[in-house]
DNA sequence: CCTTGTTAGTTACATTTTCAACTGTTATCC
DNA sequence: GGATAACAGTTGAAAATGTAACTAACAAGG
């Protein structure tokens, strides 16, 4: 079975391709509980969980914090409104802007998750010392805010 | 501002969270060269390598090396033969088998991919330490294979 | 052989995502 | 004030993905 070029690069090791790897397996554990509890995409776990961490937000603000597109966003919202999850009040000075905020049911459901989330994270760091969370951790983040710029 | 739970949890601590950022910003880059060179898809890309690291293999075996869902493969392959990077043969015992592999075109697209990869590597490895290196590989090899049972 | 089950790979359809264009509103600057 | 630009958010069409059903071929047990 020829090699086509320096056999010592392994597809694990570029760090793009291991990352996915290791971004898509450690998210499908939490993706199963949040998808089939309550019918939810990762987008809409993300502005559920934006609003239940930060309170009240703009479409935008949450855009910029989670790095998604506003038509995601927007189709986010759409859903769990729908679902009477969140509340959209316009805001007073601009006419453009909507507050947004999670109502009884989408903080009942965030209150869930977020232990859920909290367990599952629990499962994913054991087994890691403090010092590779701690690394991985500084390391991820910097990765993460690469493009800030 | 009011916070809705526990004000000491932060999304961007929340392991799958932060490795989604980082993966996906990690990923920006080298997505726009093989994208914007070769009009590639990210799936298409993946085949591209395993076949240029690991010779001929069969849509299955690239599957399970790659983690990827045979219609994916299968869309990917008839993509890269179109643009007649690979070439498929039947296999002479099993006529249900194709194996794949790279044209001449396909090596020379791999090679300059390969390239931009191990550059974009660089970079993206630049300031970080050889523990820091290390560490990561290692948590994130493990949190990859979690699914592998 | 011949039924039943399994495997390799493709296709069809529904769901998501992306991209560009759109509406309505505020800001800028002459 | 009135044109023009910029911004918040939505919508529609095209591309990509996921899921299930499909074709064709092999395998195993009777």
């Amino acid at each position: 079975m020829a090699r086509t070029t320096t056999p010592d690069f392994e597809l694990q090791n570029f760090l793009p391709y291991l990352l996915n790897q290791a971004a898509e397996a450690s998210s499908l554990g939490f993706q199963n509980v949040y998808k089939e509890r309550y019918g939810m995409l990762r987008t809409e776990w993300r502005v559920l969980f934006h609003l239940g961490l930060y309170g009240r937000l703009t479409a935008t603000e949450i855009g910029t914090r989670a790095r998604m597109h506003k038509t995601k966003i927007s189709r986010a919202v759409a859903k769990l409104e729908e679902r009477r999850m969140l509340r959209r009040t316009p805001d007073a000075e601009d006419r453009r802007v909507e507050w947004l905020d999670l109502t009884m049911q989408g903080k009942s459901a965030y209150r869930d998750l977020f232990k859920v989330a909290q367990s599952y994270e629990a499962d994913l760091l054991n087994g890691m010392t403090e010092d590779e969370l701690r690394c991985l951790r500084t390391v991820l983040r910097r990765l993460a805010s690469m493009d800030e710029n």
